[in-house]
DNA sequence: CATGAATGAGCTTTCATTCAT
DNA sequence: AATGAATGAAAGCTCATTCAT
């Protein structure tokens, strides 16, 4: 198992910090290599192609994120509360994380076609873990039951990432977590059904 | 002025069909040359470089979508139905342009950040516009006084810009437009005030 | 006969601007043309391609310069008095026309072996007409009989190209004219007999 | 230190054989690694682009030559004597090595005024070393108390080029180094002093 | 396991020349 | 005679990947 050599971290963490700080156009494996203090053709010891350490990056850093998210959710009752969650610890990660949250923002966005479809992929899961928490919503009445949760996933989603690449694009230079209460407050007016 | 030649506009609408086709980074001048049926010097006598006709073709198709949008909201009175008429026509427009959806939803998407930054420019009027109309709603007692638009603002283009980007991933098999009123709801509902 | 057109004269002296101002590789043919005043297009009425322009300018402007230079010799008794009229009225023909000066040598000699080749054939009547000066010289005693006039016209030549060059590398920024007496006196040393 | 590594004159000798066979012009670099017997890409490893090969040949061809040239100087004590083995080390140099000859005094000669402002500071040591010659002899009162040395330099440099240029010109078919004892004495006659 | 020198395919842009008007 | 829009060939350089050591 490949992700248990430290050299596959070593790797994916050196892929970061140079996509952060030349943008990924000018990252090239050589950088990578040099950023991890190994040689070039030691990277494909570990990951097939460039393509492989860039998804191999998403899926690491994805799950991590899903993971650290469902942790912090475990414990809520309500539906709100757990969108409530998971918004300010979606902020708050990145926030914790600044070359990171250029790299996932900002930089990855800018690869081809075939590689965004793959990242989709990994998002898919933390896509369908929030709408399942929407839907979880509606069935417990507490969300409005007409509620479109797909449509309602994507005004989600679309939002916080929405705010999140603004935040990056601004240098990051303002409290992201601190906007969550309210992001979340706009959200969930929206789900809520009619009294 | 370069854009009453008719050769300009045929550039540009060769630039949309060749990205659409082939996708932005298997697109090369001589592609687009020839799809516009013209000699590759000759797109040099139009276009500083392959850049300028991206970033021409983002503003050209950009204003137009503005000035569509702008004419369809000067009736409206309140700012809910303008809200409503920019997210439908905004959903209308794209599904109209299915090769200029996929350009600008996805391709462009992937250019390279000094690119990204001139779309951004240019896009930047468009998000300008959906503040103001969102502040003229908060002025008129209309939305929640302490609404914060710059929040609501990016909520309102990260939902449909993720909604119309899912559309395009899922090859635009479905009704856009349709989505419209559910979309406008969910998002109006946040901005209201309590009563 | 071309010549006799005043366009063929004013393309020429276009030439002779741009090339002198821009550089032998920052000359365009459409450059040139602007600088006349005329279109692109016309140029080849005048001239069959590119290169013509250059070795016409070359023939033109090279005929003019041995003229001058045989009309000045022409009283002048002595050989010793011919090459010292000789070198200063070369030197002084390069003083008055800077920009030609500029091109002939500097810019003409980054042109193809081609354009060189036939620029040396119009050069030739000047280097026969000194080597036809040092015979003479041979002739009537005042040089050393077993001067070898062959080389003697390369160390001529030699020296004063070389003392042009130099002095347009150096921005023309001294007086060229006023070194005629001090060569001259050097290469005649060389050319005279033992007494 | 690039210059230990033999693919480095591997490539610059290629280059050599390249332009004097094909001319300037029609080098490409793809040619030069052809003649090399390396990859395109190559070339790249050792060199910055195609003007730094074009450089370094004529560095290391230069530094090579005035090397030769001081140590053959080394025993001599006469001015006079220096000058005549400079010359006839010069022209031999040349004779040895005529592909180097071709490219050195006719294909390197006709690159752009950035190139050439380069290759003159190379020669610029040679023209300094020739000077300082001329500076010994007339303190030492072997040449004339008022020689001026620069213009004697300009002279000197100029002479044996232009006869070394001559020479290739005639596809080098004649004795160049014969040629040495008549030029240098007919440089010296200019150099001495009136008795 | 690790190295790093070598590979070679791929693309934007310029500009001399043409020719329909 | 004059125009100038259109043509299209041609080349330097990068960088992901390989493989002999």
């Amino acid at each position: 198992m490949r992700r248990n050599k430290p050299k596959y971290h070593q790797i994916i963490d050196a892929a970061v910090i140079t996509i952060a700080e030349n943008g990924y156009h000018q990252t090239q494996v050589s950088k990578i290599a040099k950023q991890a203090g190994i040689a070039d053709g030691t990277i494909y010891l570990y990951f097939k192609n460039k393509e492989d350490i860039l998804i191999s990056l998403f899926q690491e850093k994805m799950a991590n994120f899903i993971e650290k998210i469902k942790e912090v959710i475990a414990g809520k009752q309500t539906a709100a509360e757990k969108i409530f969650m998971m918004i300010e610890n979606h902020f708050r990660i990145l926030s914790q994380n600044p070359k990171l949250a250029v790299v996932t923002q900002l930089e990855l966005r800018q690869s081809n076609q075939e590689l965004r479809r793959r990242i989709n992929n990994v998002l898919k899961e933390y896509l369908d873990f929030i709408e399942q928490i929407l839907r979880e919503g509606v069935e417990s009445g507490e969300f409005a039951p007409d509620l479109d949760t797909r449509l309602a996933r994507q005004m989600l989603f679309g939002t916080i990432d929405e705010i999140a690449t603004t935040w990056v694009m601004n240098k990051q230079k303002y409290d992201l977590v601190a906007l969550a209460p309210t992001v979340a407050k706009l959200l969930l007016k929206g789900f809520l059904g009619e009294k």
